[in-house]
DNA sequence: CCATATACCTGGCAGC
DNA sequence: TGCTGCCAGGTATATG
């Protein structure tokens, strides 16, 4: 579910809410893809400083390290006053003084890790290999170039590696690469200046307006205040197989690139 | 170092 | 209705 625009959605959602506020107690329920790393009742007392976003994790600054918060392929948080019974996907309720923040994910590809710092090796073995920012100003056509030369993969398979640019999951590239008229087969070190330009501009543009569209909710997506997002309602290429394309009406097409479906139109795409 | 496949887990849906 | 197989927004890890 979350890519960047949703997980950013998502950190917007509640992080004024809770920032300064105290945890009084968590509860844990099934397995994520990780253990805790500390003892659930160590966090007892901490305050959450506030809430940043490193690609698709969620930093909890507290007063002792830090949250690494991940929502997987299905995850999302909830952050409300009160605390109902616990679902059978809800696997981790932060209580806390401004509010409960509960993390629901029925497929459990998520995480949740503590870290005694950004640096720490336990932080670093999630963060370690993110690539730029994309919405931070630090993500610079020059550098991008550079680094896409390196790289003899399709271009959709290298964006959604995450290590040259993070963000980017598989909604978002098909529509960025669609928006820069780049067909996702392409290897990477074979764009031009002017087509790695397009696409730097591309990817700026889709994430950001997916951000003012609140995410796109395809399936189950809600922010922490239980609203969806309607950025799918826009997407030009992403699950649309076999219907017109909205600029030149022909189908589009979808493809397999490692394991992962890849929408694209054949005409406005171009080798 | 780079590229690709695999595994993790559950629910929804099409097809029979 | 119920079964089966397939598909789904991610990414660490293993393997070549």
């Amino acid at each position: 579910m979350p890519e960047l625009p949703e997980v950013e959605v998502t950190r917007r959602s509640f992080a004024d809410r809770i920032a300064s506020a105290q945890i009084l107690a968590l509860r844990m329920g099934k397995p994520l893809r990780w253990p805790l790393g500390v003892l659930p009742q160590s966090l007892v007392g901490r305050y959450i400083f506030g809430v940043r976003r490193r690609g698709k994790y969620l930093l909890l600054d507290l007063d002792q390290g830090l949250l690494l918060l991940h929502l997987g392929m299905s995850g999302s948080l909830n952050f409300s006053p009160t605390q109902p019974d616990p679902g059978p996907h809800d696997h981790m309720d932060l209580v806390c003084d401004r509010g409960v923040l509960r993390l629901h994910d029925p497929r459990r590809f998520g995480a949740v890790v503590w870290a005694p710092s950004e640096d720490s090796p336990q932080a670093q073995k999630l963060l370690g290999r993110l690539g730029v920012e994309p919405l931070d100003g630090q993500f610079d056509v020059a550098t991008f170039a550079q680094a896409l030369k390196k790289r003899q993969s399709p271009i959709k398979q290298v964006l959604l590696a995450g290590d040259v640019v993070v963000g980017v999951g598989n909604i978002y590239a098909s529509e960025t690469l669609f928006l820069a008229g780049i067909r996702p087969t392409t290897r990477a070190s074979r764009l031009t200046g002017p087509r790695v330009a397009r696409l730097h501009a591309a990817i700026v543009q889709v994430l950001n307006r997916a951000v003012a569209q609140g995410g796109s909710s395809l399936k189950d997506f809600v922010n922490a205040e239980g609203r969806t997002g309607y950025f799918q309602l826009e997407a030009a290429v992403y699950g649309r197989a076999g219907e017109p394309c909205r600029v030149c009406a022909s189908p589009i097409k979808s493809m397999v690139q490692g394991q992962r479906t890849t929408f694209y139109c054949t005409q406005c795409q171009k080798p």
